[in-house]
DNA sequence: CAGTGGTCTAGACCACACA
DNA sequence: GTGTGGTCTAGACCACTGC
């Protein structure tokens, strides 16, 4: 059964995969298809999109690269999650003095919704008298304090959250974002700088006044790639680094 | 490395692919296939590696995904060449205030061969006593200078440099590498952090002792993974940012 | 026009997970 | 054993490049 929606011929060339793709991308993004769960065989979906089963398998072999999907042999294809470990993993980047990866223990100090800043719109692509969720944390690398991280997200996509001050945080804000609010952070871009530390920096990190700190501004995105979350970090480097791979 | 205890059902199970893009691969590191040059078609490898077309045609693609070769319809298969272009697009990260990639100028300052440092060696995997290039430049943004780096070679890799002291540089340095002595610079690890500048940044960088400087240590390696290089770049980043994408 | 890589199909068999 | 994804083949046709 050929579905007449998949155009074939020159004009806008596009390849039958592609369109195959966009289909079962848009699946996942509106919830039809939901982080965790198993989807049909390769074989049903060719069925079901009227190809064949190479041409759905490259299609999932896109998805699986941009990590949207997870495929197992011989158990099958499933909608990717983030888990505290994946999160951290393709998100968080400090290492120990060996290059060693560190998990991070969040402490939450402030959690208002406030009305976001003019940086915080401008990144956010929102206006500036809508409402974001103000976060402020440490973040612990082997009992430590080493970040002091400030976070704003738009209550219009995340609507609540639970946070308690004082506490560790049980959960990553992204795993939260997803499992709570549907919303699953792609990718997202880092901006990196050196500064000085201020009086915020002094009192949480520990550092002296004007300690060079490393700075990274971070705007995250949804797999659609509009922007979900703005984070500026500041870490003490003394003891811990930043670390970069390019392939 | 194989531990019999965990040998699996089927021994030594390879896929032909991986096999075949082996061969390929070793053609290419030994220059039997030389960067910038013609492989033949698909075709023809295909008969004479005696497999599929398709079969060649994943560890062509595979290839390609690793920037070791460029594909183009109608033309044919390529082995991946540094220009100064590419070399910068995938290797300098540095960006102006509204997050446009910039192209630096690089001016020697100093250019000897000299005994590696402890540091060195152990970042290079070299003995002590080896030689190495030792080369101290900045890089200018927008005439201002914004880097100060330290680079090591060793010598048994990279005989000679042309390099003259106080000129700005005709050619990246990768791109000397490859052209000149076959050597690919394929991937790189990058570990930052934030640093007060000293002397010699205070001279050359025009800023004021104690400054907060981004510092970017990175060790290049090849196509095998080898070490090449070790830089380690102090940057001002008053005017100027590390970017990052994470995908 | 001929030759290249890119897409698509159909079918066979293999490796793997799980009941 | 059954069903999944992973590999491999053979062949057709399409889009692109350059002579």
């Amino acid at each position: 059964m050929m579905d007449p929606e998949l155009a074939r011929p020159t004009p806008g060339f596009r390849p039958l995969y592609a369109q195959v793709r966009e289909l079962m991308v848009e699946r996942i993004a509106t919830g039809q298809w939901k982080p965790g769960s198993l989807l049909p065989s390769e074989q049903r979906l060719a069925e079901e999109f009227g190809v064949s089963q190479g041409t759905v398998r490259k299609a999932l072999s896109e998805m699986e690269t941009q990590r949207l999907l997870v495929r197992r042999q011989g158990r099958g294809t499933f909608v990717a999650a983030h888990s505290r470990q994946t999160a951290l993993f393709h998100f968080f980047r400090m290492v120990d003095h060996d290059g060693r990866r560190q998990e991070p223990v969040s402490r939450v100090l402030e959690h208002r919704v406030r009305r976001a800043t003019r940086e915080q719109a401008a990144a956010l692509g929102i206006d500036s008298y809508a409402h974001v969720h103000a976060i402020l944390r440490t973040r612990l690398i082997g009992g430590r304090p080493v970040i002091l991280e400030r976070v704003a997200v738009p209550t219009a996509l995340i609507t609540s959250l639970p946070l308690e001050v004082g506490q560790p945080m049980a959960d990553e804000l992204y795993v939260i974002y997803q499992r709570d609010h549907g919303v699953t952070i792609a990718k997202a871009e880092e901006t990196l700088r050196a500064v000085a530390a201020q009086a915020p920096e002094v009192e949480h990190l520990g550092v002296a006044l004007h300690t060079p700190l490393l700075e990274i501004t971070r705007v995250a995105r949804d797999m659609q790639g509009a922007p979900v979350e703005l984070r500026v970090s500041r870490c003490d480097t003394a003891h811990t680094a930043y670390r970069n791979e390019i392939v």
